[in-house]
DNA sequence: TTGACATGCAACCAAATGGTTGCATATTAA
DNA sequence: TTAATATGCAACCATTTGGTTGCATGTCAA
């Protein structure tokens, strides 16, 4: 699996919502992602393909449907790549602590 | 911040590459960051310029030169995006475990 | 002050990208 | 078997992207 290719797949707002849609409900087929967006059904099994191809996503075919489902190991290797283990764990901290003044605050 | 300009900056392997040569040394100046890259200057800028705008890199003006610097606080929210926290611990220890293997097996 | 050095800006171009339409194939259910 | 459903493949097009060249501006050092 090359990184390049997880970068490209990750560049487009499109496959991201893709991701976040999986993410909510793992293992949903083509047509099933189709109805949140906003574009035909063939953009979106390009956008599917190129995720795949990526190794972000995998399918099952069952029958006439595929399922699709969210790899997230590919992801956590970008963010081992530019963080320090040490620092990591500082900015989980920090996020996790602005995340909680984001909910009491307003 | 927007995310959107952080997954375009990282699209591109010539932009990683920079991020990689920055997190290898930061603080370096254009013409510093140029030197590894075979491209010309103005294509590196273009580059640059799309980093600092997804604020993952930072710039400070010192005379005629202009000294750039990681920010790697971008990274790790992609990371928490689609990775729940319990399942990124078990992750990072897979990747540990599979990077002692090939430092222990060839 | 003046020449060399470091960076900035803009016009231009080829290639990649993201979307469309149209048609083909395969599976399920009546 | 046949009609509806679910997905696959390919040609085509507008826009974005990544690179170039050429010139301008600003700063340091002799």
């Amino acid at each position: 699996m090359s990184m390049d290719a997880v970068f490209r797949a990750l560049a487009d707002p499109t496959r991201r919502q893709l991701l976040d849609s999986l993410y909510a409900r793992n293992g949903q087929t083509l047509n099933a992602l189709c109805e949140r967006i906003d574009m035909t059904r063939q953009a979106v099994t390009k956008h599917l393909a190129i995720l795949e191809e990526a190794n972000l996503v995998t399918t099952v075919r069952r029958g006439r449907e595929k399922e699709h489902y969210l790899n997230p190991v590919p992801i956590n290797e970008i963010a081992e790549r530019w963080i320090g283990k040490f620092e990591r764990h500082r900015l989980d901290a920090l996020s996790d602590l602005k995340k909680r003044l984001e909910r009491e605050e307003p």
